[in-house]
DNA sequence: ATCTCCGTGTGAACGGTGTTCACTTGCCAC
DNA sequence: GTGGCAAGTGAACACCGTTCACACGGAGAT
């Protein structure tokens, strides 16, 4: 790592650093390649040298908000119900106190476009979709869940906490009112997955 | 409305027109006001008679967006729970039928900018939360439903028929697997906000 | 010690964008 | 007929992403 010379250093990981950080304050689109460049104090082309364009950058922040992501959702309580539960309101929780970032990891230029890692890894190797599997197998294997494939059991529970996040950030949900919405989201996720007379209600 | 002289005719719903096309099939960000002012066959700042700027005219493309998903979501089933059903079906299908909008509507520039009328009313004169409530204030007066707030259940539902929306749009779960995956996350809507006998499971 | 290579940064340029502004044009009401 | 006003024009501005020929500087080979 030369120091302050011609060199610059570690410019992807500036451009990655000031990239997040524009995405945060004025959304995905709000950000700029050229006022990144302008802010680290090197020429717009110079970018070129480490992504081949925007788009490629844009991914690299979501891969890495995927791997946040992941390591937020890890969870070893040893209740299997609440164990699931704090998997499914860390991915909240990370909707809200990263807007900016999940609305580029599921926007135009996020999982469905290839080009971002979705098993974003945290420090163990485990990704997002680990997480969630993981606890509902716990579940399955204390025998709390419907019989069903584990896959399709979490596939359902995604769809709720993704329904929450999308809702409270760009939807008619406020995000004040999530504090309501999640936990009943959370009720009604293991309702909907539970095995009968195994959850309370 | 005049017809083809100096004077275009109906320029701002051209503008509407080739606008919900453009988002449609290269997505929001791929929408050029210019492009499109060249489509038409006008100037660029023409435009700028009909609307204060790019996103007053993506707002009016949305909020038509939303009046369209009210149409879409009218459903007279007699049957309670095949109407709630039908209702959160046509939701993820019209995601499904015109995604460039649908995102538009969610998007930065939708329901919570603003500047969208959410309650984008069919021909009588009902929004989309209006017919989610409606329906699960019918299953309500039959006692099908939990004892509980209707604005509640309904965000309920919202919540997961938006969660599948999102996910099949914009996440993992492609396009093709939301037949496999919009039953099952009806059945856990019903199952999340059925009284407790009164859904089979 | 020198040379050469290659990764990294530069600056100018191209075409595209949203937006503004002074202007013209044509229609409608008086 | 004529004045006013909505509607369309074209030039201009600042910004954007991207490309290109070029320049620098450190590392490894000679």
């Amino acid at each position: 790592m030369t120091r302050d010379g011609y060199h610059h250093g570690d410019l992807a990981r500036a451009l990655r650093d000031v990239a997040r950080a524009h995405v945060e304050s004025a959304g995905p689109d709000g950000f700029s390649l050229r006022a990144a460049a302008r802010e680290i104090g090197v020429s717009p082309s110079a970018v070129y040298r480490h992504y081949a364009d925007r788009e490629a950058l844009m991914a690299a922040v979501a891969s890495e908000g995927f791997a946040r992501l992941a390591a937020a959702m890890a969870c070893d309580d040893p209740d299997p119900w609440a164990r699931f539960r704090a998997v499914g309101e860390a991915y909240v929780r990370f909707a809200c106190a990263e807007p900016g970032v999940f609305r580029l990891m599921f926007g135009p230029w996020g999982a469905a476009s290839g080009r971002v890692d979705v098993r974003g890894a945290d420090a163990h190797g485990r990704d997002p979709y680990a997480h969630l599997r993981d606890a509902i197998v716990t579940l399955g294997e204390a025998g709390l869940v419907r019989p069903d494939d584990p896959d399709a059991l979490a596939l359902d529970a995604w769809v709720v906490v993704h329904g929450v996040a999308t809702l409270a950030l760009d939807g008619p949900l406020g995000r004040d009112r999530v504090e309501l919405a999640l936990p009943r989201a959370l009720d009604l996720a293991c309702r909907g997955i539970a095995a009968p007379g195994r959850w309370p209600g």
